[in-house]
DNA sequence: CAGTGAGCGAGCTTCCGCTTGACTT
């Protein structure tokens, strides 16, 4: 009989951990939660106290069995899920689904995978904190019925597969409400005045680059400026110079990881995660979705060591951090290296870089801080009162800066504080150049990836685990686009004063390039404004702070919590309601003018599948028409033109092959059909002018690339071939396709062989899962 | 992925937070 059975959430920490406990213990891992909800249906039983009905999630059958199994013929079994709400509630999900004994259960919490960590935690147990537990039902009922409620009613008003929820539909609002800022900013622009001075001291020439600390808004004022320097003589009359130190940052959480990594290396969030992951699998890193900046002591004496042996003792300065962001629950540690006296790891390209990141991060929050001096230059003006300014900055010990500078958002980066010449008090200083230049206000940034995490790790939205996942689900359901946009071009104004003469020029800039932005669909903007107009609590930027006190106060035991569902409930569902039978379809429809040949209206609108155009009264007695906006449209920038365009297709070309070509707009772009197939255009084709000739190219350049991917074809079967495609060789065979067996030469294939693979359950296309309905 | 859009109505879609692989037709 097995004496002691471990389980913790990840298979990786469960070998580590193994290695710690010795030959009486094995440890297992649950691969997260182990029930759920079942997402057929709501699964709350509202009538009843909200009770949810779980279930052990399909992926999680086999394992509930193999744990069961096991936990049968163990002595003592320690649950050892992390210690916050989501752990609290897997072990008891485990503790219920594996039917465990409660004499023969141990609950045990470590926060960090250290030999000393885990002895400590097996000699002091507890129990299930079941106000815990059920402070994370109230957390997973909430978030069901908010997703589950929302998301049909967006499906009847707006549009079929939309989603809502508390955590997405904020993250939608904050892009819809970043661009309309940025729609409604007004640029204004001002002179900033700079002029580069040089000396001679000690007979070397030194240069001085300072700026006036005034702008001028009006460009005369500027002008009249530079007038008034002409002939002026330049003195130093003040020289302030002020101690200051920058401290480094904390080590990584999952937020701050990602942010790096996207502004250092350019990564994605999904990309982070990924070979975040790949490094906790190999052992190079602790657990990679964490809130916390807790360092173990074990990790800060390594540190400590690393430092004083590449750096000298005087770089060392040990610090404990902690955390400042809202509702952070600190089951783990850092992300921090396992061994901190490897500054480099084995591995793929974006591993090792994403590693070093780590390692400079972690390190460098342990070291000292750097000391500099700022110093502010004033230069007076002979012929006027105004006064010049110059900053230095001299770093005096570098400390931590030898090692890692955190990286900034910031991409106004205009003020550089740089080495000074030697100057003193007195100083005469002659004028090289004096430049006025027109300098434009910018609008707030869109978000990248990383910002929008930050920021909804401020509004405490989400949590490290769903960060990279959400930025997906508001990508997949359109409401949100990745892209790189082009910038315009902006003139602006020079002047220029140089041995007393004035010269102007108008110079040009390229503005508002973005580059990997989120920007807001059509969809998103109008399914945001619908749940701003009916359901402003659930979007309101604190409505989750505002439940997170509430799942506190029943987790410290001052609250049921189906009380506290049920108070949230009434008045939403109520609003539910209310709003499927009063409020009409949302569709955002704007009239865009009248077709000048049939004097009918056309619209602009959100249809079953998507932005379209309208031609003609939905009421009308003839049946309106329709078609799909272009990817590059936007119903609110679409012009009546272009709305017409739109309706000149499908448009007839000549005969190929006996049979008619029409070009046309389809779902997935412009496409030339011929003999009931299509053929999509390439990307340079513009579809107004495509004509017969090129029709015909396009044809025969898909049966080229038909012909160059097909590996066999039979005449006795014509329905059965093999082709060559994304994933590699397979068989297609009327209308469906099978894999190849691995090991099997496609080339190899007869029309028997073929047919043998066809009719092997094994090769089937893999159909999605369905849940069959039983028929009445 | 497959080239639609009213209305009729069946049947489908959907949440957040914990975890990894499987493996694309």
């Amino acid at each position: 009989m097995l004496k002691n059975l471990v389980i913790v959430e990840s298979p990786a920490k469960a070998k580590t951990i193994e290695g710690f406990l010795g030959k009486d213990f094995v440890v297992k891992s649950s691969y997260g939660h182990v029930r759920d909800l079942n997402k057929t249906q709501l699964s709350v039983d509202i009538e009843n106290g909200f009770m949810p009905q779980y279930e052990v999630s399909p992926d999680k059958k086999k394992l509930i069995a193999e744990l069961k199994k096991l936990a049968k013929d163990t002595e003592m079994v320690w649950l050892a899920s992390d210690e916050d709400r989501e752990g609290e509630a897997i072990s008891w999900h485990l503790f219920e689904a594996l039917g465990l004994k409660e004499d023969k259960t141990k609950r045990i919490v470590f926060h960090e995978i250290t030999k000393t960590a885990i002895q400590k935690a097996i000699e002091n147990p507890r129990e299930i904190d079941h106000n815990l537990v059920s402070a994370q039902q109230a957390r997973r009922v909430l978030d069901r019925l908010v997703g589950y409620e929302l998301s049909p009613l967006l499906w009847k008003k707006v549009k079929p597969g939309l989603s809502a929820g508390r955590v997405q539909s904020v993250a939608v609002r904050l892009i819809v409400e970043r661009e309309e800022e940025i729609k409604n900013f007004e640029s204004s622009s001002a002179f900033r005045i700079t002029a580069q001075f040089t000396f001679e001291k000690d007979g070397q020439k030194h240069q001085l680059q300072a700026e006036l600390a005034e702008r001028f808004e009006k460009e005369e004022k500027a002008r009249e400026f530079l007038y008034s320097c002409v002939g002026a003589g330049y003195t130093i009359t003040a020289i302030e110079k002020k101690p200051s130190k920058k401290s480094p940052a904390a080590p990584f959480t999952t937020s701050t990881l990602q942010q790096e990594a996207s502004r250092k290396l350019g990564f994605s969030v999904a990309n982070t995660m990924r070979v975040a992951q790949q490094l906790y699998e190999s052992g190079k890193i602790t657990y990679m979705r964490t809130d916390s900046v807790n360092l173990s002591n074990l990790a800060i004496t390594m540190a400590k060591e690393a430092i004083t042996e590449t750096y000298g003792e005087k770089y060392v300065k040990t610090r404990n951090y902690t955390t400042k962001t809202k509702g952070a629950q600190e089951a783990h540690e850092a992300i921090r290296p396992t061994y901190l006296d490897q500054p480099e790891v084995k591995g793929s390209a974006d591993e090792k870089r994403l590693y070093d990141l780590i390692y400079k991060r972690t390190i460098a929050s342990q070291m000292a801080d750097a000391k500099l001096e700022k110093t502010q230059v004033t230069i007076d003006v002979s012929t006027n009162k105004k006064q010049f300014t110059a900053k230095g900055e001299v770093i005096l010990f570098d400390g931590f800066l030898k090692v890692y500078m955190e990286g900034t958002d910031d991409e106004n980066g205009e003020e550089s504080n740089h080495l000074l010449p030697p100057i003193s008090k007195g100083q005469q200083l002659n004028l090289n150049e004096m430049i006025a230049q027109e300098r434009f206000t910018r609008h707030a940034a869109r978000y990248t990836e990383a910002a929008l995490v930050k920021k909804m790790e401020e509004l405490g939205i989400g949590r490290p685990s769903t960060y990279a996942p959400t930025i997906s689900t508001v990508q997949k359901r359109g409401y949100v686009v990745k892209e790189d946009r082009e910038g315009t071009v902006r003139n602006y104004k020079v002047m220029s004063l140089k041995k007393d003469k004035l010269s102007e020029k108008t110079a040009s800039e390229n503005t508002g390039f973005e580059k990997s932005k989120l920007f807001p669909t059509d969809i998103g903007t109008l399914v945001n404004k619908f749940l701003c107009q009916y359901f402003e609590g659930i979007i309101d930027y604190n409505f989750t702070a505002n439940v997170e006190k509430e799942f506190d106060e029943i987790a410290m035991g001052q609250k049921e919590w189906n009380l506290m569902i049920s108070e949230f409930y009434g008045p939403f569902h109520k609003k539910i309601e209310d709003t499927t039978e009063n409020a009409g379809k949302f569709s955002g429809e704007k009239l865009l003018g009248t077709d000048p040949e049939s004097g009918k209206n056309i619209f602009v609108k959100v249809g079953r599948y998507g932005p379209m155009v309208q031609l003609g009264d939905t009421d009308s007695e003839e049946k309106p028409k329709f078609a799909g906006l272009r990817k590059n449209q936007t119903m609110e920038t679409i012009t009546l033109d272009e709305a017409l365009d739109l309706f000149s297709f499908p448009r007839t070309l000549g005969n190929y092959e006996d049979k008619e070509m029409t070009v046309a707009i389809g779902r997935f772009g412009p496409y030339v059909k011929h003999d009931s197939k299509f053929f999509s255009l390439q990307k340079t084709d513009d579809p107004a002018d495509i004509e017969t000739e090129r029709a015909i190219e396009i044809i025969e350049a898909k049966r080229e690339k038909d012909r160059n991917s097909t590996i066999a074809t039979f005449d006795k079967e014509p329905d059965l071939k093999v082709l060559d495609g994304r994933y590699g060789p397979y068989i297609s065979y009327k209308k469906k396709n099978y894999k190849i067996p691995k090991g099997t030469d496609p080339e190899t294939l007869d029309l028997e062989a073929c047919m043998k693979i066809v009719d092997n359950p094994d090769n089937a296309p893999k159909k999605r899962f369905t849940r069959k309905k039983s028929s009445k």
